[in-house]
DNA sequence: CAATCGTGTTAACGACCACTAACAAGGGGC
DNA sequence: GCCCCTTGTTAGTGGTCGTTAACACGATTG
């Protein structure tokens, strides 16, 4: 044990990392000033540098963070490897959902707020959805080998886009139940992928 | 002819619009002065507000106008009815398509920045977005009557997000010839509705 | 008990920025 | 030929914002 610090259930730095998100979600990075987001966890402006080198910190660690999350998720699914190429697309989807419809401020933030990065953590968090979007690729083409590279590669880009695209679509609540939502959309992007591959199928006359 | 103004080819207010689209979409509303616009199109600073109230006025225009042109297309599309529903909602997406790809930061700017409008601004977006959505979910459910409404909705909302990741995938050229991506676009939307309506057809063991 | 570290406070500073004021030049209408 | 409307300019102003400085105070440690 030597010296485990046990910092509470969760620490301050995460407490602020998720009002952050949240407030750059709902405002946008250059829209939420310090003292927002220090006043959201119950201290004040310039108290978070006692925890953040600054502002674009906390964003770095937001978009890094993510994306790490999301590709190592990505590449436990892949190695996990089902029965088929076909279920590990599935786990990649479901995995993917479960990410946008928990961490939904995050998943905004993350495809719109990219560009606020210094050059260092930009070109590692493009680095990093590059690789994820590679392992679908990947996996998308062994399903579908009609499928060619870059047909996969938009296709996938696009499936990105319908997957994030809920966080976006319930500001009011009373929704249907999360887990329609998320069969919903795992039809939809399953229904996509099949279309990319096969011409005739979806647009048939 | 009377008194035509004739303001040569593109006005000075379409030349400034269209410079404040492209920033707003790289850098975002907030962080883009309006010192850089004035640059954009050869004059400085402030001889902007000689064509706008403010840099909010230039944004309402350009949220306004887009979400009008969406949905006058639409209503067009769905007038001029084709043969069938289902010609009706290929027009439907061919159109979006054409949107997405010729006013790639105009689009991306409809989605990201709604939330910097004024009350009433913000009220009127949202309105032609939501009548916008709901002539796309009368066509869908005509095509596929199994379709629940709200299930729909849900699809049209993904949907968008599909067609609306193009803008963002493709900071660097060479990207495939425009009519495959169009070609493509249109593959995955008519995929996701088709599975949407129809469980078992894409998510099939 | 004293020293230190972690964590918070308020005050102030410097940069940036949207917007206004005051002024200038050109061109068409009477 | 004078007027004035349009469309620019530059200088300035008030406010906001990120960040730093200086200080405070409780808990842990030796």
């Amino acid at each position: 044990m030597s010296s485990t610090k046990a910092p509470a259930a969760v620490s301050r730095r995460e407490q602020i990392l998720k009002e952050a998100a949240r407030l750059f979600a709902e405002r946008g990075f250059h829209g939420v000033g310090v003292d927002e987001i220090g006043a959201a966890v119950g201290i004040s402006g310039p108290g978070l540098y006692r925890h953040f080198a600054g502002k674009d910190a906390m964003l770095a660690e937001l978009l890094v963070g993510i994306s790490e999350r999301l590709l190592d998720g990505g590449r436990l699914r892949v190695a996990d490897g089902g029965e088929s190429a076909e279920q590990v697309l599935h786990a990649l989807i479901e995995g993917h959902i479960d990410f946008a419809l928990d961490d939904r401020p995050l998943i905004t933030v993350h495809d719109r707020e990219l560009d606020r990065l210094r050059e260092a953590d930009r070109k590692r968090v493009r680095q990093l959805q590059r690789q994820y979007v590679e392992l679908w690729v990947e996996v998308v083409r062994e399903v579908y080998p009609a499928c060619t590279e870059s047909e996969a590669r938009a296709a996938v880009h696009a499936v990105f886009g319908l997957l994030n695209s809920t966080p976006h679509l319930s500001p009011r609540a009373s929704l249907p139940p999360r887990s329609s939502t998320e069969a919903l959309l795992k039809r939809l992007a399953l229904g996509a992928f099949a279309a990319a591959a096969d011409p005739d199928r979806a647009v048939a006359r």
